[in-house]
DNA sequence: AGGAATTTGTGCGTATGTATC
DNA sequence: AGATACATACGCACAAATTCC
């Protein structure tokens, strides 16, 4: 029973909504929703509806419900967030990650590229990445160049993802990661990330919520150091 | 309300009932369910009650669920539903999985070995894995010995974790995968997974729904044949 | 081709169970 | 122990997609 004709059901709606107020921190981490009855009251919904929307929050693990206390928030914008694509952690556990610029230009997509997005250009993004300051990986990151004319690499100080998102409106939401291993690449040689020999090898390819692959990035890691860590179900 | 006391929830019951079902194979895959009615009549519970149940069978993929259309069962017993913890494929693409059981035994768990599980023993098993008949890894698991007193070899010629389904009920349904790189181990040599040198190095810590950290193993693979594949969101 | 029958999807309201405060 | 709040369960009505005749 839809109100209007061609419009998205109703708790699919909410869902969006509670979404959006999520992410964009009008809802705080911790912070308790009101009542299921008095949420559904003001969107003029039937509980039932109401629980279905926050059923898809839950999966998403956006909220956590828990019987007879409340339905409450749970994002943290800055860990699971920004950096829930860094996959990267420290052999003896976790470490906070950081990025020192390299290089920024904008150049033709080489021939050995693998094919992504729909321009003959692509922004090149070098950066040393380091976790609690120790380099730890080299990181090349395209950028097709449908996505920005042109980069500053002043605003590019902080998480790629959230520079993607405040100055691009470039939302990456999915990502296929394929690890192995390769040789370091020469433009790394000197940056003290590796002694030398072999390195842990990701190749990414970052896809926009409808699908289309925006990105595409490689990184060499030091294995001594660093693993690739990935959480499945 | 439920019928009896200290029952689980209806939703849950005929949820786990159909699973029961498909994988006992009683259920072929493409087979159509009856109509959501009428196994609701059958079952002695409301349409919404099912529906719920259904749900959760759709989210594990055993089912396909069309408007207008049925319930079908989708259940590729060896391919994407039991591989769906299988995350390695061949660099020119996919593959098709299998293994080669290569030894099982009973052992203290080793001091290097990290901590997972309640018990001082477990089982260790090796395989070399294939994909599409091509040699690509060599795999060692440890499985807690709470779950099982002895293995029996000749059972575990399929998918391990449709053996720890079917012939211990444990349901590995999450995992925690750890990449980096590592010397291949001494028993691995003569089985022609590797010339010599490095390997790509999985190390996965599989839990049960309750959390609880099962199974621990470790997986050397070949990276000129084959990469992890970790696909996010 | 087209309409009727069938089947799943959405939405509502209500009653009761159970965990938390 | 009582109040509050989420969880389960039921039944019904109508919408939307598919299938059948």
């Amino acid at each position: 029973m839809r109100s209007e004709a061609n419009a998205l059901p109703k708790y699919i709606q909410a869902s969006e909504t509670l979404i959006r107020d999520i992410v964009a921190g009008r809802l705080r981490d911790g912070e308790r929703l009101a009542p299921e009855r008095d949420m559904a009251a003001d969107m003029g919904i039937a509980v039932g509806t109401l629980r279905k929307a926050l059923g898809e929050l839950e999966q998403r693990g956006l909220i956590e419900r828990i019987q007879g206390s409340g339905n409450y928030i749970r994002h943290q914008p800055d860990t699971s967030g920004v950096y829930a694509l860094f996959r990267l952690e420290r052999i003896d556990g976790g470490g906070l990650p950081s990025a020192d610029l390299y290089e920024v230009s904008k150049v033709e997509k080489p021939a050995d590229l693998p094919r992504f997005g729909s321009s003959t250009m692509a922004h090149r993004i070098r950066r040393l990445r380091r976790l609690s300051a120790e380099p730890i990986a080299l990181e090349e990151i395209w950028l097709d160049a449908k996505w920005a004319d042109t980069i500053d690499p002043k605003r590019l100080s902080e998480s790629l993802y959230l520079f993607y998102r405040r100055s691009l409106n470039l939302w990456i939401t999915r990502a296929e990661d394929r690890i192995g291993i390769a040789p370091m690449p020469d433009w790394g040689r000197s940056l003290g990330v590796f002694r030398d020999g072999m390195a842990g090898f990701v190749e990414r390819f970052g896809e926009t919520d409808t699908g289309e692959v925006a990105e595409y990035s490689r990184t060499w890691f030091n294995s001594d150091r660093a693993r690739y860590v990935s959480r499945i179900r």
